[in-house]
DNA sequence: ACGTCCATCTTGACAGTGAATAGATCGGCT
DNA sequence: AGCCGATCTATTCACTGTCAAGATGGACGT
């Protein structure tokens, strides 16, 4: 019963320091972003001492490498829950987008760490595994198939990398202050429905 | 003739100190990448003290700007001289893509940063105008004018936006890693052109 | 020719950071 | 009861960005 008293109070033994400093770590992601990021300041806000993370996530690679795969799974779950039924491809495609640009906007400073590990060394298994999740979100979207059913046959179709490619590309270029400056919000323009339907989503014959 | 001696001779001016910064500090950028850099290590291969880069840059932002500003203007040199004539619309948009990538793969460190300005806090008008040109350059190849003649009658369609959009985004996640992995370069396959294929280039309606 | 001005560069200092080492604390297990 | 190992602290080091004050020397007017 020592996982009672997970409520941060000052004895030696934190008791849960490894979820307050995911915690903390995200807080002083989201004001200062990543270039500003501090492993101190983190552990100043989760009131341990500064070398406390050592033990938990090595170092600050692995500290951030932590948020980025937290990150990833938030991503693949939003992905995997978007509706599908009784929508044509178009609209499933559009919901999926629609989800994808509202992670980012609603989690700017994550969204940008999770594309800039490899810059930091980072290669963990576990965040690769959650990449090809969120690729086979994207296939079950594009197929239609029901939440749940993640068949790995064939996963990655060219129109699977042909959206991800273009709703990432948008995202990022939009969040970049490249497209349509004029836009208060580019993230919820139209813009991006209307270049989905320029894409032909039929499983065609390339692969 | 104060300007000939531009050679990094060990004088107190250096003649040249900007220009010997900008390159030590690419040097610096390319080896290290963006987490990595340091200002003083570009000071110090440029053979000056620790500040001397602030009266020319400020401070490192500046420095990383100046650094962004020039890889925009390479690589809108770069999509300007993209062929266009004899070539239909999807041989144009394929060229600029295989020139966009390349660019991204011979600059790695460079193509990072120039999409983390805005992270930076730093919004020059010069890389503002960079973007713009770059998406100017985009349209013509689009609509198969001649290099040269870029009329900014509307500039940004739609299929400028979506081209733009997949091959950035098409770029972003294969130098992430999240694409093909089995692919020893996914940037020379020929992903990039079938996925191309799936978009409808013709100057629709749509705005 | 000469003195002054000012852009340019150096020196020195300060606060903050990531990381390593050695040691303190304490829960759980035999 | 007592030890062991996981967890956290204290201290230190090298490094960074930035600032203030001063040194240097080329340019320019007289």
């Amino acid at each position: 019963m020592v996982t009672e008293q997970a409520r941060t109070g000052d004895r030696y033994h934190h008791g849960n320091l490894r979820a307050a400093l995911l915690e903390s770590a995200l807080e002083v992601l989201t004001e200062t972003g990543v270039a500003g990021f501090s492993m101190r300041e983190a552990a100043r806000r989760a009131g341990v001492s500064q070398s406390a993370p050592k033990h938990h996530f090595g170092d600050t690679r692995g500290l951030l490498g932590a948020l980025a795969t937290r990150a990833y799974r938030q991503l693949c779950e939003r992905l995997e829950g978007v509706e599908c039924s009784g929508l044509d491809a178009r609209e499933r495609v559009t919901g999926l987008a629609v989800e994808y640009v509202a992670f980012a906007r609603d989690n700017r400073a994550l969204f940008d760490l999770m594309w800039r590990m490899t810059q930091f060394d980072y290669d963990d298994p576990e965040l690769a595994e959650q990449k090809h999740r969120a690729l086979r979100a994207l296939d079950r979207v594009l197929r239609g198939t029901d939440a749940g059913s993640t068949s790995d046959e064939d996963p990655g179709s060219v129109q699977s990398y042909a959206v991800w490619s273009l709703v990432h590309g948008y995202t990022s270029l939009a969040l970049e202050g490249a497209i349509d400056e004029q836009a208060a919000d580019p993230l919820a323009s139209d813009l991006l429905p209307a270049m989905l339907r320029l894409v032909d989503l039929r499983p065609v014959d390339g692969r």
